[in-house]
Order: C-alpha cells, then structure tokens, then sequence
DNA sequence: TCATCTTTGTGCACGCGTTCACAAAGACAT
DNA sequence: ATGTCTTTGTGAACGCGTGCACAAAGATGA
C-alpha cells in the first residue's frame, strides 16, 4: 500500500478514522457496479463480499458516515454512493497535474481511471524541452518552468509527481510552494513537505520486496536453518564486509 | 499505500511484524544511498530521518532482526544493507512476470527498479496477438496462450497483472493454477485467490480519492460547522435526509 | 395489532503497532 | 581500571483497528 506521510499524528478527520477513508473508495466501486446493473439495495454481507472485507466492518465504516441502512432490508444503493462520493469529495471537480512524463507519467496520463471521478489531467509537465508540446493523451506536454503557471491558472491542488527520484524533492518543493497540498508520489524518495501538506506514495519496488519476503518464507519453511547471521559482536570498524554468501547487492533503482 | 489483501490474521512470520516488512525497504533504500557514499556507520536517529520514520521504531524494527548495532556507535551501513537483503530475500533472483503490456504494462517493464534488486523480468505477456514478439523494454512480448509453459519453465513465482480490471481475475486465477504465489495488483479490482498465496494492490484511483477526502477537508474546514454527525439518538424514521451540506442526493430507500 | 424474521448499528474485548523513557552496553579518554 | 558519554535495545503504556455477538429497528404477513 502506498502510505499516507504526514506527521499528522491520528488526524481522525471529522470523526472518520483513517482506516475507513481508505476503504471508502472500494465500497464506492463495488457500488457503481451494482449501480450499473441496476440493483436497487444491497446487504452488509454483499457489499463486503464483493469489496472483499468483514460485513461487520463495513457496518461500522458506515456507521462512520451516518444511519444510511434500513435494517431488515439493507443499504440503498444510488443512496450510498451518493453519499460516499460526496464524503470523498469527488461531486467536485479536482485538476490534477503530472510532473514527469516518462513511461509512467504517459501510462498515468493515458489510465481511464483518472478521468472518471470526478479528477480531470489539468496539465502534464516535464523538464525535458524536446518533450514541450508533443502530444500525449490528447494533452500537449508543458515544460517545467511553466509549472507556477499552470498551478495557479488552474486552482490545482493535487500534483502526481513521477519523476525521477532526483528530481522528485525539488518538484515536490515547487508544487507546494505554488498551492498544491496534495501529493502523489511515484518517485522512490521520502518526501519532505510543511505541514498541511499531504503526501501518498506508490512504490513500485517496495511493493515488490515485500512479496520477495514472504515469498522466501513460503519456500524456506522446511529447509531453513538460518545459518546464523555473521556474529555482530567483535567487529572494530569496517572489518567483515561480506554475507555469507560473498559479495553484496549490486546498486539502487533510480 | 497499496494494501496488502491477505486473510492472514496476524502472520507475525517468523516473529517480524508485517508493518515491519514494510518498512525494510524503505530502510534498505536509505542505508544503500549511504553505502554510496561510503559512510560507514549511521546512528538510527540519523538513518529514522532518512528514512522519514521515528527512530525509536527503527530500532525495535531492527531489534526483530537481531542486534545488529553497536551501542554508542550506532549501525554499520554495508552489514545492515547485506541483513536487510537477506531478511527480504533480495540475495537471491526473482523471475517475474508481468501480464498486461499496455501502457501501464509497458512502463513497468521499462522501470529500472524492477531489475536492480533481486527482481528480473523473464517475460512479457499479453491477450493481443498483435503484440506477440514486438518488443518492449528489449523483451518480446508473449501471447497469452504461452503463460502456464513460461511460469512453469522459468520457475516463476511471482506475478504482476496490469491488464484492464475485467480481465484481472481469470489471468490472477491462471497464473495461480501455474504456480504463481505471490501477485501484484494493478487492476482495480478485487482479487480472489486460495490459501497461500499473497496478493498486494497498486491502485491509482483510490489514492486519489484518499487525497481529495483530506483535501477536501482541509478546504472546508473554516466554513463548516461539522454539524455534528447525526446525534445516533432520536431520529424518528427517514426524518433527516440531508448531509450537513443542506441538500438531498438523487433518491432514497422507499 | 401482534408476531416473526431479517439486517442494521454498536458495545465490548482483544491484539497489533507506536511511542516514551530508561537501563544496559560499549567506546573512548584519563 | 575507572568514569563519562553516546547510542542501542526494550519494558510498559496507550491508542487504533478489528471482529464478535447481540439488542434494537424496521419490514412483512396474519
């Protein structure tokens, strides 16, 4: 999961835990396509199973928002997705701009799943100059030093930053400095950002180092002797370097 | 932050905490970037703030891992970088595949995370027959028809699905039955898998929707009076219809 | 009006994760 | 050796999130 960075130390927004937030926009999904077949009402039970969580924590979620159920029956659903949407913000209209478009700034720009809720590609930028003015996604690519502009002509508060990693601070400062107080990261970098300022990130290969372990456990359940970590006591200084096996990982991903 | 979407009650595994797991990698990017400038040692308040993270979490965090520090010195960064890459399993090759090569697809066979670290893309696989043997990222992309031959030949076991949300679940379900254990998510969808097998989930969409709540939040929060959510007491019936907002959606439960 | 049946909304208990705060451990100087 | 100084490793307290289990609420039918 991306996660949220933010010093904001349990900001129980309006009463809504943050665990449910998060949560709000699959209930969503799984309501618009029950919305699409035309189903009138759904039960906690169904609901859950299709967003594939606990019926009594979807219930309690809920509960969050308000008595939106009848019981007996269950939740209406143009009612609750009404609701949700409104709850997340998304009845409003969101510019958004992505700084950076490589591979990933493209694919972001072209993904369907921006457009349809209620957020809108204000701008694509980019420091490279050969990139200002090609087209990509039916959007012409604006370059860097227009950024303050285009920010602030535009009202945006959200910026997707899919640089790369070393360029990502200085982009991010930028964005803030220029109004945006929300962030996308895609860059593999901590971010740092005044308060008020929200910052999520998707990282690629964190997600990956993660399956990596517990991949490895599946596999070395029986065979797994440990093979006791290299004694951390007497080491004066610079002194073993090198596991077990010999050498040490070759380098960083950009 | 993608989430991970295991049943697993509490798999302390092996007696690291899931959150963690997930941390290390961040930890791991840290001490590497520090390895590259050949310092030696870090103090854990010094590599916490690198990292963006408490420093009395990092320590109980390594502590999970043994005791690797030196007590008024602090940690060796090459010894903890190689525990690290150990504990995540990062000594060893992962063969990956990646399912789904449009633009997102392409992209993250484009990212040069994914080499770096353990990870190696040994094929490209999509449903289009036009696609097949055009290269992408220097690899040929693959038809569909290929998938259980190349899973089983290359011993993969871990799995990335960027195609589009409708196809997700039956390509999730073959690579499955081939041996995958372990699946990234990049389609917005739910994914249901057996026992055993780990599923993680990138989604675009949802984060965005996370950022606009608090976005709108902080938008509104001088001009809202928080109207209390609906004292849970004495609401007769389908009395108060209304969000604080003063006005009705579309319909309601008759 | 009353009885029955379904499903919500929530009180409660439990466990994980975070943070504080401090004792133990080692480095280093004298 | 002994003392001082730094930094680790961790015991303990606290708070959030989860899930159980049940009472309250409403629908429905006689």
């Amino acid at each position: 999961m991306a996660t949220g960075r933010t010093h904001r130390p349990a900001t129980r927004s309006r009463g809504i835990p943050e665990a449910t937030v998060a949560r709000l926009p699959l209930y969503l999904r799984a309501l618009t396509a029950l919305s699409e077949r035309s189903v009138p009402t759904v039960s906690s039970e169904e609901l859950a199973a299709a967003a594939g969580v606990n019926s009594a924590k979807l219930r309690k979620d809920f509960s969050y928002l308000g008595s939106y159920g009848t019981r007996g029956v269950g939740y209406d659903v143009e009612y609750l997705v009404y609701q949700i949407s409104r709850e997340l913000g998304l009845t409003q209209d969101w510019p958004v701009v992505i700084v950076g478009i490589g591979n990933l700034g493209a694919a972001l720009a072209n993904y369907g799943g921006f457009a349809s809720r209620g957020f809108r590609v204000a701008a694509l930028i980019d420091a490279d100059p050969a990139m200002a003015g090609k087209p990509v996604a039916g959007i012409a690519v604006q370059h860097t030093d227009e950024l303050e502009h285009i920010i602030e002509d535009n009202g945006v508060s959200i910026g997707v930053i899919a640089t790369p990693a070393g360029a990502a601070q200085q982009v991010c400062d930028r964005l803030v400095a220029a109004g945006v107080t929300s962030i996308l990261n895609f860059a593999p970098t901590v971010l740092t950002v005044p308060d008020g300022v929200d910052v999520r990130k998707v990282d690629l290969s964190i997600e990956l180092q993660i399956l990596a372990f517990h991949e490895q456990r599946k596999a070395g359940e029986d065979s797994v002797q440990d093979s006791g970590p290299p004694a951390p006591a007497a080491r004066t200084a610079a002194a073993d370097r090198k596991g077990p096996d010999g050498d040490v990982p070759a380098v960083m991903p950009a």
